[in-house]
RNA sequence: GGGAGCAUAGCUCAGCUGGGAGAGCAUCUGCCUUACAAGCAGAGGGUCAUAGGUUCGAGUCCUAUUGUUCCCACCA
């Protein structure tokens, strides 16, 4: 099928989205060919979670990535896409769990972790379908043929030896510190995985007696009364004048009648509050550093599911909020309360069950982060990464600047195991590549690997070379590491961007990727964040099949800038389908004047003036287009296209190519046809990153080279000198604009289209006015006929002719003085008269002025006299035409 | 407490390295002109948040202010 067919006559993306999509992968033209010695072009999708299906968050990054990954493939470049999926573990196994509950009312514990997994494993197999199969609706040219998942056996492979490596290197630590405990899921988070919010809290204020002076306290203060069972003792800042006497007495807990000591420690900020804190080692992160430099007992008090253990004393067993209110109560009924003031204050929950979390003592595994800080660092601020929009570039720095040792073990049961193995019987901690089966202390084979999980960001650090082969030394890591690109948003710069440079810093010792391309959000129609409890988030795929992949595509990149959140609407969907409508019906007029087996672009001298012109505005959009998408501006892109297409092509130049077309079997006709199917073919090809489908079956269906069978093998187009024609387009662009000036007149006169009338133009440039133009402004601007001079005889130029236009480069008169109102057209012309002489004088003035006419560039200065020279021409047409108003 | 973004036509937003403001939608007028009414031809509408500054020239660069959104942060 080389053109052959005709296009159907309603635009219905349905009807071909998925043959084309299936097309392409038929021929492999996602998977990059091993004979391309081309730079390569190389992308790693940021795998969606395996928790569900995308949504328009998703549909936007991989629309951003297609576009890109669909362009340099088109120029040439040895491109890949590497496509996979995130086994997302904290997320992922909630979600099981919360299936299991409501389906069957069975814990995980009632199945065991083996069969557990195996249900993971089953969610995920169906899910990751899902997100492939959404992603081929989109049109997304991944090479199928290297997909991953992120705890598939090579990309376990990766995470393990990341570890030992870590390990060995001494920035894989285990150890006792305060980490974000979820009571919810169970399990302790990283810093990242917190949200704070702010929340409305008490401040209770409360008395500590001092041991052997009755009736004498200190204050403090606290938002968590029920920490105060793991008080081991209360700071004052030993500056302080009002409080240092304290430093070394023993006060006494309330209820708990436990003693404690009073220490001096400058964390305690002076003036602030009584100048007294009570310090909980275990369950507050400061206070925690103040007891290791004090060496304070570290009192934990709860369990893991933040019920009071035994050193609450009666409280025992309580829920920390339960067990709160009967402290405070407590507290309140023996006088120990001195006032509680509301306070709002932030607390932290957890990102994925949003359960407050618990700031508390932990046996963990932790990533040394300050030696993998500094080259991530580095590497960014000496441009090896580099971050666009580059503002972002400054909140990665600020926070690698300030990072702490990164938390990565979890108590959950999906995810890769911490390959650490301990002898039951000596207890020794083995950590190795291979799973322990013997201890290689004592030889007892009672050997225990550690039951915690990593972190599901400790794997997708590793993305850009676990899913090119690494550890293995692959030829694809060869010719594809580092990537190109990252195109993610900017909500995961720290979860993912940071933790993948110094990964692969570390592993690699080469970034990971050269550029980050970040997008913003997609939020509903009234700037809300689209989530499931608002029910305001809008599926791909319903809006696929009601407007069609395309038009989603060009929705998600129209408009939008990098780095900004976007909004999404009914109404950008519309104008989105709308345009690719205009596109397929401009395709099926072409189409159908076709006569001609192959388009080839005539030489020049065949060439009419509309030819001309179409090219060289086409060539400036070619040129426009490529640097945008160079710069990663692929909304500045696209609407360049869609003006071309639109105003340019549509508007204009299809209509002008009618008086042609009509003439079946004359050179002109030829011509046009050739020049038509020629543009048209560029546009496609323009466009064809963007909105890939209906590019596809267009190009189908219009004569092309059988060697090229598919536009995504076509070049993509260059700005080429031998299509411009810069002068001939000057040129003719002066009829457009007299054309454009007898519309504007004519519409102002309320004159019906059916009624025709002489154009009589007066042109200093006769030239770009010749015969071949007249059919135009008889088709185009309503006239019967056409005649033109460089001045017409008073005779012609009579009361019949009273219409006058004036543009910039001719005066037109029209005969249609019944339509004419004389003190209507006074008023016009005086406004006009106004406005040109206003415009004159500033530019008389801006070219007099001595500093103007030195230090602006000479273009600049002879394109505003160019200007004013037009405007004096201009007025005096005006005034010549009030004079004969009289 | 630090940091960043945004403030441009009624609405949603473009406007890259400074040279006198654009689009889509909405509104108004006239058109079924044989590719498209998901369309065609026109029109109206903006002291580009405010105040200074740099410059021959400022939505565009600098400073401050106001409003707004977001990110980070251990003030009990």
């Amino acid at each position: 099928m080389n053109g052959n067919y005709e296009l159907p006559k309603t635009y219905r993306p349905a009807d071909f989205e998925d043959r084309i999509y299936q097309s392409w992968c038929d021929k492999g033209y996602f998977t990059p060919n091993p004979e391309n010695r081309a730079e390569h072009f190389s992308v790693v999708i940021p795998p969606p979670n395996v928790t569900g299906q995308l949504h328009m968050g998703h549909a936007l990054d991989e629309t951003l990535q297609d576009i890109l990954v669909r362009y340099k493939r088109m120029q040439g470049y040895d491109t890949l896409w590497v496509p996979g999926t995130d086994h997302a573990g904290i997320a992922t196994q909630i979600k099981v769990e919360e299936r299991l509950r409501e389906e069957e009312g069975l814990t995980r514990y009632d199945l065991g972790r083996e069969k557990f997994l195996e249900r993971v494993w089953q969610w995920k197999d169906k899910y990751e379908a899902r997100i492939t199969g959404q992603l081929k609706k989109l049109g997304a040219s991944c090479d199928w043929t290297r997909q991953r998942f992120t705890f598939d056996e090579g990309c376990s492979r990766a995470v393990r030896e990341v570890f030992v490596n870590l390990y060995e290197k001494g920035l894989i630590y285990r150890g006792n510190r305060i980490i974000n405990w979820c009571p919810h899921c169970l399990t302790a988070l990283s810093d990242t995985e917190v949200i704070y919010s702010e929340q409305a809290g008490s401040f209770w204020h409360v008395r500590y007696p001092i041991k052997g002076e009755e009736g004498a306290y200190v204050e403090v203060a606290t938002t968590r009364p029920e920490t105060m069972f793991g008080d081991t003792a209360v700071a004052v800042n030993p500056n302080d004048e009002k409080n240092r006497h304290l430093i070394g007495k023993t006060v006494i807990l309330p209820i708990v009648n436990r003693e404690i000591p009073v220490i001096g420690d400058d964390y305690v900020e002076i003036g602030f509050g009584t100048g007294c804190v009570k310090i909980t080692p275990a369950h507050d992160p400061n206070d925690f550093l103040v007891g290791q430099r004090h060496n304070l007992p570290m009192i934990k008090v709860m369990n893991d599911d933040a019920t009071i253990n035994r050193w609450g004393g009666k409280y025992e067993g309580m829920d920390r909020y339960a067990a709160r209110r009967a402290l405070v109560a407590d507290l309140e009924a023996e006088g120990y309360l001195v006032s509680v003031e509301p306070h709002s204050h932030n607390v932290g929950t957890c990102y994925r069950c949003h359960t407050t979390v618990e700031p508390l003592i932990s046996d963990q595994w932790f990533v040394r982060m300050e030696p993998l800080a500094g080259p991530a660092l580095r590497v960014v601020r000496e441009g090896k990464v580099r971050f666009e929009p580059e503002r972002f570039s400054k909140i990665y720095i600020n926070w690698l600047e300030n990072v702490h040792d990164w938390c990565i073990s979890r108590q959950l049961w999906w995810g890769h195991r911490i390959p650490a193995f301990y002898c039951r019987d000596c207890g020794e901690m083995t950590v190795s590549r291979e799973d322990v089966r013997v201890c290689p202390k004592c030889g007892s084979s009672h050997v225990e690997q550690d039951s915690d999980v990593l972190d599901t960001w400790f794997s997708s650090a590793l993305w850009p070379f676990s899913t090119l082969g690494w550890p293995e030394k692959t030829a694809d890591l060869a010719r594809y590491y580092p990537t190109s690109v990252l195109v993610t948003g900017y909500d995961i710069i720290f979860f993912w961007v940071a933790r993948m440079i110094f990964s692969g810093l570390e592993q690699m010792g080469e970034v990971p990727f050269h550029t980050v391309f970040m997008h913003g959000l997609v939020r509903d129609a009234q700037g809300r964040k689209m989530s499931k409890s608002l029910g305001n988030g809008i599926d791909p795929l319903e809006v696929i099949e009601q407007y069609g992949a395309d038009a989603l595509r060009f929705a998600l990149s129209t408009g939008n800038s990098p780095g900004n959140d976007m909004r999404f609407s009914e109404e950008k969907m519309e104008a989105a389908r709308n345009f690719a409508n205009k596109l397929w019906n401009a395709s099926r007029f072409v189409r159908m004047n076709l006569t001609i087996a192959h388009a080839e672009l005539p030489e020049s001298g065949r060439l009419a003036a509309e030819d001309r012109w179409i090219l060289t505005e086409y060539n400036k959009t070619v040129a426009s287009v490529v640097s945008a998408l160079d710069s990663f501006e692929v909304g500045v892109a696209l609407s360049a296209i869609y003006d071309f297409v639109w105003d340019v092509f549509c508007d204009w130049y299809i209509e002008l190519t009618k008086s042609r077309l009509a003439e079946k079997g004359t050179e002109g006709n030829l011509t046009a046809q050739n020049v038509l199917c020629w543009v048209l073919t560029g546009i496609l090809r323009l466009l064809h990153p963007f909105m890939p489908f209906i590019t596809e079956e267009i190009y189908q269906a219009l004569p092309h080279d059988p060697a090229v069978e598919s536009i995504m093998i076509a070049e993509y187009p260059k700005a080429d000198a031998a299509l411009d024609f810069s002068e001939d387009a000057l040129a003719f662009s002066r009829v457009i604009t007299a054309i454009r000036a007898i519309r504007m007149r004519r519409n102002e006169m309320n004159v019906q289209p059916s009624r025709r009338a002489k154009v009589y133009l007066e042109t200093k440039y006769p030239a770009s006015f010749g015969p071949a133009t007249h059919a135009f402004f008889v088709r185009l601007a309503s006239a019967s006929g056409v005649e033109v001079a460089e001045r017409f005889s008073p005779e012609v130029i009579s009361a019949d002719n009273a219409v006058q236009i004036i543009t910039d480069s001719a005066a037109i008169y029209l005969p249609m003085a019944d339509l004419v109102d004389t003190e209507k057209e006074r008023a016009r012309l005086l406004t006009e008269e106004k406005k040109l002489s206003d415009e004159i004088e500033r530019l008389n003035k801006k070219l007099a002025n001595e500093g103007f006419v030195s230090k602006a560039p000479a273009a600049i200065v002879e394109g505003e006299r160019a200007k004013l020279a037009r405007y004096c021409e201009n007025l005096e047409g005006v005034r010549a035409a009030l004079a004969k108003l009289g």
